[in-house]
DNA sequence: AACAGTTTTGACTTCGAATGCAATTTATCG
DNA sequence: CGATAAATTGCATTCGAAGTCAAAACTGTT
């Protein structure tokens, strides 16, 4: 970068001026403010002349534009709300948005919900910080969404559909994927009784991947199927096992659980506490196909969720809308890949 | 929040007018645009019936005060930028550090790294986006580091420590962390030959981590120790027990990781392609304590880092410099804790 | 060289909230 | 009650960059 003679220069104009503005810089280049500004708008009239001496300024004071100025005369900040609630805070999810953010030039400032009422101040502050657009992969209340309409805030949910509002999402087909699940498990060898293990009652997502899972077992003519709960944590998958065995005397021939780390837990407990084979004894799914469903420790049949494919639709659906803002909601519905692994007898 | 009927009366405002502004509050209000932006400063001077007034107009008309403006008069955004680099994006670290800001009413803007390479470029964005202050969870070069001193930005770096250069930190001691685990390790059994698995090379981190494994074996007399290298994911750690097994022919007594991820694919690889007990046959550690180390299909023995305090930490003693910038770096180390695994033999 | 046509350029205004200062109201006390 | 101190309020300006529009500088043509 800079050498050190310039290096030291700029410090000097560091403790003597507080921030170089475009203004210093037309001053110091002998030009107006105004083409300072153009000189960093894209496709401004900018003579060759006028650029070199500009950006010549620029160097020798070591300007950066005002993101924030910027932002408050165009009313585009240039950057985004990404909400995710702690819980199921899928790092993958996260930085793949933050990465296909950052290619198109947008920032991200990131929310992470403790809990879910925390929503409402959540949503006070998106809306101080005039982001031009929000993904939201936390549940909100029809009204909070038909704030996002009054104040033309584009907004994408993150695998969270709702049936019946006109909002814009991208989500993987959990129904389809878990009854792709079922198939593969009563194709793999004849499993009768099955049990449950949900996420969290207010995760819709967990509805749906239990209603997949049940609707399926049913039509495969399953007629024992065993449901208990769990908050999508490892934990809570022992635990889950153990409520299991209490309540039926012994194990299913298989669980399916409503995430892979529960199944982690699941596992673990039946291996390593209470010395069931899996999948000898029990075969054991899970949902989302996160990386460590492939350790071999677990090698756990699951549903992978495209994640890369996901985020860079949300991304990009977002940013369509932010260009737009007339552009209908639209949900779009990607399908999960089946991963086969040894957690399925068979 | 609202009622049907004010909701709807919102909506209309909405649709006519862009932006509600401190301006439309006033004039509704019949006050002038200083009172509604003194309304919401919180030490200010303002009677009982002003702010009654204001706020019934702010309710009115759906107000919420422009961040972005008021960043630009302040010179305080109230925002931080967050650096972490793609591959080791600790999701505990990031999530912690957004709680921990949000609490205190300041918001982060997420850089993920995907290449070391791209940090000159993510600190022009972070200079333009006029932030109070930057975390960075990333390497920065010296001239980078000065040029957050030439702007006088805060920076605290975390678990990154530079010897020789006047910054901020919040590190886990990874030295004494490492060397009390090889302590656990002499002290549980005979173990005579080692194996330690790095991370990457220009990870600073890991090579403290390796540093303190190889002058406390030194002290306890270990001659053999190999060293092969990996990149901190579980392939890497497959990988290394295979060059491991390459190298020497058989398995030393004791593997050692520069993380936990590598310790799974390591304790994997010795378990289900080599066919090795451990720790009956190889003991292995890790280091970091990340949440699967507790599970029962590794039960690992490593350094758990205090991530909550370590985050709190770097949270306050950036805002501290943030409201006062006088006051000198500071680096701060804590202690890992010692999490006894049955991944050790004895 | 004079003219119309095209680029470039600069003066001025704008975005929305915060603040110093002066004007005004209210409270306090002899 | 009047005078003075104290609290409240409004006016005008400020932050830094971008856009509007008209003036100025080029271009090419005859």
């Amino acid at each position: 970068m800079a050498k050190a003679g310039a290096s030291t220069r700029k410090e000097n104009f560091a403790s003597t001026k507080r921030h170089v503005t475009s203004y210093d810089v037309a001053q110091h280049a002998g030009v107006s403010q105004s083409a300072v500004s153009r000189c960093f708008k894209p496709g401004a009239s900018v003579s060759k002349k006028m650029r070199a001496r500009v950006m010549a300024a620029v160097e020798e004071l070591g300007y950066t534009p005002n993101a924030i100025a910027r932002g408050l005369i165009t009313r585009r900040s240039n950057m985004v709300a990404v909400i995710v609630s702690n819980l199921n805070f899928y790092p993958e999810v996260v930085s793949e948005l933050s990465a296909r953010f950052t290619e198109r030039g947008v920032h991200v400032l990131l929310f992470t919900l403790d809990h879910e009422s925390d929503v409402s101040r959540t949503l006070q502050q998106v809306w101080q910080y005039q982001v031009d657009g929000v993904i939201a992969a936390a549940h909100l209340s029809p009204d909070e969404i038909a704030t996002f309409v009054e104040r033309d805030i584009p907004l994408v949910f993150y695998n969270r559909s709702y049936e019946d509002v006109q909002v814009c999402s991208v989500s993987c087909d959990q129904i389809e994927g878990e009854r792709a699940l079922i198939n593969r498990l009563v194709e793999a060898s004849r499993h009768r009784s099955f049990a449950i293990i949900t996420g969290p009652a207010d995760s819709v997502v967990s509805m749906q991947r239990t209603r997949g899972a049940l609707e399926r077992l049913r039509e495969c003519g399953a007629t024992e199927v065993l449901q208990v709960s769990g908050d999508y944590g490892y934990r809570s998958g022992c635990r889950a096992v153990q409520e299991i065995l209490d309540r039926r005397g012994d194990m299913p021939d298989a669980i399916i659980c409503a995430n892979d780390v529960m199944a982690f837990g699941a596992m673990d407990e039946l291996r390593y506490r209470l010395d069931y084979d899996v999948p000898g004894d029990v075969s054991v799914v899970g949902f989302d196909g996160v990386r460590a469903a492939a350790w071999a420790s677990f090698d756990l049949a699951t549903v992978v969720q495209p994640v890369e494919s996901m985020a860079e639709a949300a991304v990009s659906m977002l940013m369509d809308r932010v260009d737009n803002p007339e552009l209908p909601p639209e949900k779009r519905l990607f399908s999960g890949v089946l991963r086969n692994g040894s957690s399925i007898r068979g």
